[in-house]
DNA sequence: GACTGGCACTCCGTCTGTCCGAGTGCCAAA
DNA sequence: TTTGGCACTCGGACAGACGGAGTGCCAGTC
């Protein structure tokens, strides 16, 4: 591929991200000392609409790129920049004061859509790269009970539970054993020591305690319940004035869990940040949307995933080393609290 | 006020949120069988301009009404449309099947956003009406531990809390009285009787009991900290063109939990459904909006606020009929389950 | 006195045609 | 391989014309 015809590339993507308008050769030479005359930059553009790496709205009009144009240019040309000292100060500030999980994440989501301008997405910390901290039964009425999960990343989950005839005093045998058997395993480890406890528990407890058990098993399975905070939808409008037709279908999709789970799920392969521009995206309801996610967690153990979720036409590097540097202090906060 | 000119005004309203254009006298007698002719009916109209009740977008237009017009019209015209049987079991359906309190309102917001077509706003319910159902203690470091509140209406509260030297007998004995103090109270008594106990710990709880009474004593008077949920944001696009303009300042306004919830508390006034029409809204960015509110519970006793955000352009009354039918239901469903 | 038909007037939205500029593709020359 | 020149295309802005919906007012009718 051409070194010139790339910067031309590059060139385009900075100048339509910055003024949202399909640029033409001229403005380019004008705006980038390519050392070039616009007709050899035309060439250059007609060679790259041939292979598809940007295309015209209209016969006569400047170029604009396409998603394809867009994954060239992240992969090849984007160098990332790093953060302003003052930028990363203010993430510091910004998170420092939470008091619980809840209010951790509340924050990360608000910040990560204020310093990025789109929306952003932050999904709970799983429970399979946690562990058990507590786990605490607690008798609602005579036939039910509420059980409650504490992980070492400070997440609570609750599950109400039928539990026909119990007293206090069982109920506090039934606690000990379950705390016995998953505190500080993981859960996949806790499962495997539960499914044991099945077979080991006192005849007093085994109607309620597999109960119990088979109530916790699934609390600690089922890590497609995770949760996700979403924030910065006001940065919708940014998209412009296509509104009906391109954000409609946006909103819809962020306000079903599942698909945001999906999406983040998908979008976190490997440790670093990750891009997904247009059709790449596997919800067509997001396809004229990118996505640049990252994994968040202490040390190599990746908790979660977090990211944002905007126009195609975005900036990519700043996006990118926004969410980049969120991941990581948001990473380091929990491994310390 | 001149039957007639109500019976006008009632026809403007109508038509004009159905079609979502000025609505001229021509077209009102050809739609409504009034029994006079175009030219009176002008002078109603110019009459009830006057009054301020209607207004013109520009000369020799139709008429729209104005925010005095909608209050005139759900105080004096609006007949509230009961549900038919058909909606009335979907929402029955659509409740059914909530496991715990988290899911209740989320599927409440999601019921009453699908019924109105508008934005829902359902507010958790408050601690104040609320009893205490159980506290707990657990400890996490040797010096820190989580304190958490588990109230009737299956509400979890949590808080971290700065513990020093503790061990679990210690830890038994302070919960057993927290829990002896509380339970079975509701906010307001809970927080006097654990004023009392404050004196009458033995010596060896002094230091943790007072912490602990502390957190549990702020936990219980936050009302303030009472969470939203918001849902059916997609509606939005029905605001129409006015994008940039109109949509911006609702979706902020939508985030700010706080701001959310001072316009909760404030309409909820009586018992019944509130209705909050433009201007008449404390938050500028809302001014555009109207707002249609019930408070939820059992019997008299109300838990907190639901209601929904979207144009003063709205059918008022199967709105208002829609949120009471899904204040009922809720309330009916939480004191049962 | 209230209602009605008629009439002149106003103003918006739409449509049309024109024009300008930005941008392109191509070609011949450097 | 690059460049300047040229003809061409198309969209956006502008201006004027037109039709329609709606109004206010007035004089006549019940």
């Amino acid at each position: 591929m051409d070194d010139r015809k790339l910067q031309v590339l590059r060139a385009i993507v900075a100048d339509y991200v910055s003024t949202q308008e399909p640029v033409g050769s001229k403005a380019l030479v004008d705006r980038h000392d390519l050392g070039v005359s616009p007709a050899t930059v035309r060439n250059d553009m007609a060679a790259l609409e041939e292979e598809g790496y940007i295309t015209q709205p209209h016969t006569s009009a400047g170029r604009i790129p396409t998603d394809k144009g867009y994954r060239l240019f992240v992969d090849r040309l984007g160098s990332v920049k790093p953060l302003s000292p003052a930028e990363q100060r203010a993430i510091v500030t910004f998170l420092s004061g939470a008091i619980d999980l809840d209010d951790i994440l509340l924050r990360t989501v608000r910040l990560l859509a204020q310093v990025t301008q789109q929306v952003a997405i932050v999904q709970y910390p799983t429970l399979s790269h946690s562990t058990v901290r507590h786990v605490e039964v607690v008798s609602l009425t005579t036939s039910r009970a509420l059980l409650i999960l504490i992980t070492s990343t400070g997440r609570i989950e609750q599950r109400a539970l039928e539990l026909p005839e119990h007293d206090e005093q069982t109920l506090a045998e039934l606690r000990a054993h379950l705390n016995a058997a998953t505190v500080g395993n993981s859960s996949t480890q806790a499962a495997a020591r539960l499914q044991k406890l099945v077979d080991e528990l006192p005849p007093s407890l085994s109607v309620i305690g597999q109960a119990g058990i088979a109530a916790l098993l699934e609390m600690l399975g089922s890590e497609s319940s995770t949760r996700v905070v979403v924030g910065g939808m006001p940065n919708l409008t940014r998209f412009g004035q296509e509104f009906e037709t391109a954000v409609r279908p946006v909103l819809e999709a962020l306000e079903e869990q599942v698909v945001l789970l999906r999406l983040l799920g998908e979008a976190s392969t490997d440790g670093d940040v990750t891009v997904r521009i247009g059709q790449e995206n596997p919800f067509k309801e997001l396809q004229t949307t990118s996505l640049v996610a990252s994994p968040y967690g202490s040390q190599a153990d990746a908790f979660a995933t977090l990211g944002i979720v905007g126009p195609t036409r975005m900036d990519y590097p700043s996006t990118m080393a926004s969410v980049r540097a969120v991941a990581r202090y948001v990473g380091r906060f929990l491994s310390e609290g």
